[in-house]
RNA sequence: GACCCCAUCGUCUAGCCAGGUCCAGGACACCGGCCUUUCACGCCGGCAACACGGGUUCAAAUCCCGUUGGGGUCGCCA
């Protein structure tokens, strides 16, 4: 019924690539197949501080290793790039100076201090809602256009109506209505030029020409402002259709505390890309003869967007690795090989764990042994090891608190994975947190090996990947909580 | 707190839009059995849900209202 659909997946790539990226790429794919449509990679690194190219990279990586393959995108092109946000800052630009012609948008010169001592009051006074008062909106345009020629700082934001109501339509919820007075005047351009996500998705949707804007659930309360802009700039609304959150097993929205939600510790721990993609299906979308092992193909022959279940589905990686089960006693034992030479038992990755056994090793025969946790996804500590995951004069939980934090706090932040990067981290954490390497170092070791005895730290690490390592780690740091 | 979204077995879901065929079907997990030198796989069987209260109707899991519960948002993050 629908034509040619165009869809988009739009990453940040501020951190490792998310499940739940590939979850709405899947939904996004799934209904540009269908109606022979386009599929669109855009990357929305407007946040400069936060955006990383090695983020980027992973992106690229874990959607392509999954097959999800894009039509139009930074790094194939297409007739609407530049599809990388950072590179249409004149694009955005040029649309906020009309908006502010239309008077839909206005400069605010409010300085963070005056924001945050606003915010507090709010709170504190518990007022009904939260968000900017409008204080910039009553400046005469000619002073605004004055101070902004004089280049005092500003940003521009939104000039939401304060009366009436905003009704959106959801494909898949009908029709949401919003008291505009429940809507703050949203900054659409930030200081640094570059714009927010509500500026840059709803110019950069229309301009590219989606025709579906299929995103996680979390972005209906900001609906009201989207709509508010297609309005001004007089555009039609594409269709907007939320996606449930994935969540975790006590129903908050899936994190990385609770869940491993990065893609490359699927890739890695040995998860095949149809499996994950078929589990990901699952999670709200059921097959018309019910079956609970389809291709993405079988998947597209029946798609329909609207069939799609609303309650936020719990991510089990029980059942996610039953189905996985399924499809390697599926494969034949070429396949199979082929799979394992791709992954853990590739030569890349042998190579890259001998020069560290080498010379630790007398015999071939005694290899696996020695090496065995560079190729198992989990570790287990045995009593021995416990001990060693205490920190000197520290007790079990203290330890687990340290350990938590250098995960958090440096791990999980460290976008890129190397012997020398890890190290650098390690010791600047140690700096940071008061701790001698001496007494951080081993209870690391043996958290990300199982073992007190193993080869260099840093070099281990680079090698095991980032992945392994932090599951470890978050292992490890269960099982010292267990102690008490 | 305000606003918005959601609500079928512990979990993923079918059924709901077009009310009767549903004392609710499938899958994971769990329990039992079969197969088997062991384990696993596989097969068979079992346990287990319409959140609650009103209303509409001859009839409600299905429609309406309320309550409760869960979630999301309230950033110069996306």
């Amino acid at each position: 019924m629908t034509g040619p659909a165009r869809t988009r997946i739009a990453p940040s790539p501020t951190g490792d690539p998310h499940v739940g990226t590939a979850y709405v790429a899947l939904f996004n794919y799934a209904l540009a197949r269908k109606t022979g449509g386009q599929f669109i990679l855009r990357i929305e690194d407007t946040d400069r501080v936060r955006s990383n190219t090695a983020s980027e990279r992973m992106i690229f990586e874990a959607l392509s290793w999954l097959g999800l393959d894009w039509d139009e995108g930074p790094d194939v092109g297409g007739p609407h790039g530049p599809y990388r946000q950072s590179e249409r800052q004149e694009i955005y630009r040029e649309h906020v100076e009309l908006l502010i012609e239309r008077g839909a948008a206005y400069p605010c010169f409010c300085t963070r201090e005056r924001l945050d001592a606003l915010r507090e009051e709010q709170r504190r006074t518990k007022a009904a809602h939260l968000g900017y008062d409008g204080h910039c909106r009553s400046i005469p345009p000619e002073e605004a256009v004055r101070r902004r020629a004089a280049g005092e700082p500003h940003v521009i934001r939104l000039a939401m109506p304060r009366e009436g109501e905003s009704v959106v339509h959801d494909l898949l919820r009908g029709e949401i209505r919003i008291a505009n007075a429940q809507v703050d005047d949203q900054v659409l351009l930030k200081s640094d030029g570059h714009p927010t996500y509500h500026l840059a998705n709803v110019v950069d949707d229309h301009l590219m020409g989606i025709t579906h804007v299929i995103r996680a659930e979390e972005w209906i309360s900001s609906l009201p402002k989207h709509a508010r802009l297609y309005e001004a700039f007089g555009w039609e609304q594409p269709v907007f259709c939320h996606l449930p959150l994935l969540r975790n097993a006590d129903r908050s929205k899936i994190s990385k505390r609770k869940n491993p939600v990065s893609l490359n510790w699927y890739r890695r721990a040995g998860y095949l890309p149809e499996a994950l993609l078929n589990y990901l299906a699952l999670m709200g979308w059921a097959m018309p003869d019910e079956r609970d092992e389809f291709s993405v193909g079988e998947l597209i022959e029946v798609f329909d967007l609207e069939k799609i279940s609303l309650g936020g589905p719990v991510f089990d990686l029980e059942k996610l690795t039953w189905l996985n089960g399924r499809y390697l006693r599926n494969l034949g034992t070429g396949d199979y090989l082929s799979r394992l030479r791709e992954g853990v038992l590739s030569d890349a990755y042998v190579a890259e764990v001998i020069p560290l056994v080498r010379d630790r090793v007398d015999r071939l025969g005694d290899f696996m042994e020695y090496a065995a946790f560079f190729f198992t996804n989990g570790a287990d500590y045995d009593e021995a090891a416990r001990k060693r995951l205490v920190l000197k004069d520290r007790t079990p939980p203290q330890s687990a608190k340290i350990l938590r934090k250098l995960l958090e706090d440096t791990l999980d932040p460290l976008m890129e994975w190397t012997a020398k990067s890890v190290e650098a981290a390690l010791r600047a954490h140690c700096e940071k947190a008061g701790l001698s390497p001496k007494e951080l170092f081993m209870p690391v070791r043996v958290a990300v090996t199982g073992r007190a005895a193993t080869p260099p730290l840093f070099e281990t690490m680079a090698v095991l990947g980032k992945e392994i390592c932090r599951t470890r780690l978050r292992s490890a740091i269960e099982t010292l909580r267990g102690m008490k």
